[in-house]
DNA sequence: ATGAAAGCGCTAACAT
DNA sequence: ATGTTAGCGCTTTCAT
């Protein structure tokens, strides 16, 4: 049985524009009508159809969080960053992923078709033509997480990579002893990755230490490669000067299992750090040394963004930029010395 | 700019059903007006209003999935099942979370106010007084994940533990030696954690091994508090004929890692298994012997009943039962020997 | 403080 | 094959 706000009028024995006023703005109705509608309301046991509602308000209070994939520590805390922000500000949110074989591109623009969502905070990773024409072409307010540089269109929040790469490169170089560094990126058009492999190249050929071409790796950010590739290369790598930089702690986490596989000890005879600072960086032994990237701000910072656009079309768009933090655990020699 | 079907009409010169025709039963319309609509549409980048549509149609083609958090391998594999089904069944799917301090009923009840799913979910956890209250409440399609055992109400796919947990007694009891368990288990208002306990007991009483209730422990399914306690105990636990049984993967990895902190060897001097196979019983140290969860299968189940169920309410709720295998690796002996 | 009525954008039954 | 029209459930002027 579909109870509407006729239904709720007419038990009340009001109009419905003073059931719509009690569900609004309690305060323009008098306080014994006022009872009278919430006693048929709970007596009917009735909702506000949403549709109705967004039909007049044009807004449905759902905010949607894109995300390249679900999998793993790393988008699981943007999420509940994202959510508790949402809940705070009086939003739900939604969460999507790209995975599955369709990209990040075309689930936005179904999302906007259905337009059930009062706008999205995205995070787009692989970088191709069409990405700034989907964007642009987007009716909605839409934040810009991470990956793919954001112009300045719109409203986004940005991990300053440079800045964590610096303070691992310096680390490691400064005081771990490190004279060669083994790069394990993502896929190469990954945006994440191209930032930290700049990075990387800038710290290193300031340090006199270029990073040569048969050093750098891409892979797809899984342990699982890491793994196999660490097995097969680490005759070449193991050397107590020598790090292997992941772009991720996944895939930091499957060169140490090779390595421990091989019976080859991090990090007296090859270090290894990672990127993220995810859980698992802390379940592994040894436990890796990681640039902390502030995954939960990132999340309640963008909803943020989001909902305040949401609320004013018009103003500037912002961009936050999120600082990442060196931690140092094992997995890298201490003092320089083994 | 909005734009809404009347420009269309207006602009392609037919009238509005023309229009909502050719959005919805392409066939209906003479293919010369019909492209005269698409250009119109197309020029005019329309998109068909979702609340309009929502109103008439009274669905949004849009499906939940609540999750008790979103923390974890476990979640995310069962996320990816759920998302995978629902596209292939033309469905988009949401995904919530009760966590961050609120519990999935409100959640639902949420969910439920705003309408804008067609249906939704659900895996409730923690057993509470007015679960069945909240679920008989639900107006809309509910199908129930694991968890709480769902009654013949609702449409649901469960676990069945009872399989798993004998598949793995009758190794651990039969081909490794075990003479003791220890029963690590997550709150002890978690639905999995009961069903898991109770097919122990049931399969160690059986065995003439019961399991004396010092050997029960009631953590959080988190790594830490299992490492922490763990360290604690291992004094007592360590033996080559006892086993660490957990009640998911993390807490098996956590034991194993404070074993390899105080240098017990697992498995020689202790063993320890798990229970779920997310991806950390491959990334740890001894690999995780466990009971593999078929978590996208459920996902994918769960999803699959929903849509069913949506277009066909009035059909006799089913009941899929998933069942669980056996994964044996490195952490408990391989045949009784050490 | 409350009610009447218009209209949000859409679909579908009915008419042509 | 196409147009006309009546709602879907709600919010919101504008009256009273």
């Amino acid at each position: 049985m579909r109870v509407s706000i006729v239904d709720v009028a007419n038990r009340a024995e009001v109009s419905i524009s003073t059931v719509s006023r009690v569900l609004n703005r309690r305060d323009l109705v008098n306080a014994k009508t006022r009872e009278r509608v919430e006693a048929a309301i709970r007596e009917l046991g009735f909702r506000p159809n949403a549709f109705g509602r967004g039909l007049m308000l044009r807004r449905s209070e759902v905010v949607g969080l894109v995300l390249p994939d679900l999998h793993g520590d790393f988008y699981s805390e943007i999420i509940r960053g994202a959510d508790a922000k949402a809940r705070s500000m009086g939003y739900n949110l939604v969460v999507s992923s790209a995975a599955a074989g369709e990209d990040s591109h075309s689930l936005l623009e179904r999302l906007q078709n259905r337009g059930l969502i009062d706008g999205v905070a995205v995070m787009i990773s692989e970088v191709t033509e069409d990405t700034e024409r989907v964007l642009s072409g987007f009716r909605q307010p839409v934040v810009l997480m991470d990956g793919v540089s954001p112009g300045d269109q719109h409203d986004s929040v940005v991990i300053d990579q440079e800045r964590g790469v610096q303070a691992l490169a310096s680390h490691l170089l400064g005081k771990c002893g490190v004279r060669r560094v083994i790069f394990l990126g993502g896929c190469d058009t990954n945006a994440d990755t191209q930032a930290r492999l700049a990075a990387w190249r800038r710290s290193l050929t300031k340090a006199r230490l270029p990073l040569v071409d048969e050093d750098v790796y891409h892979l797809d950010y899984e342990f699982e490669s890491a793994c196999r590739l660490a097995a097969d290369r680490l005759d070449d790598w193991a050397d107590p000067d020598t790090c292997v930089v992941a772009a991720n702690d996944e895939m930091a986490a499957g060169v140490i299992s090779a390595a421990h596989a091989a019976g080859v000890t991090v990090p007296d005879e090859l270090q290894v750090v990672g990127f993220d600072d995810t859980r698992l960086a802390k379940l592994i032994r040894p436990k890796l040394t990681t640039v902390r990237v502030p995954m939960w701000q990132m999340g309640a910072r963008a909803i943020e963004l989001l909902c305040g656009r949401i609320q004013d079309e018009a103003k500037e768009p912002r961009r936050v930029s999120l600082p990442p933090a060196l931690v140092v655990r094992d997995s890298c020699r201490a003092n320089g010395v083994s």
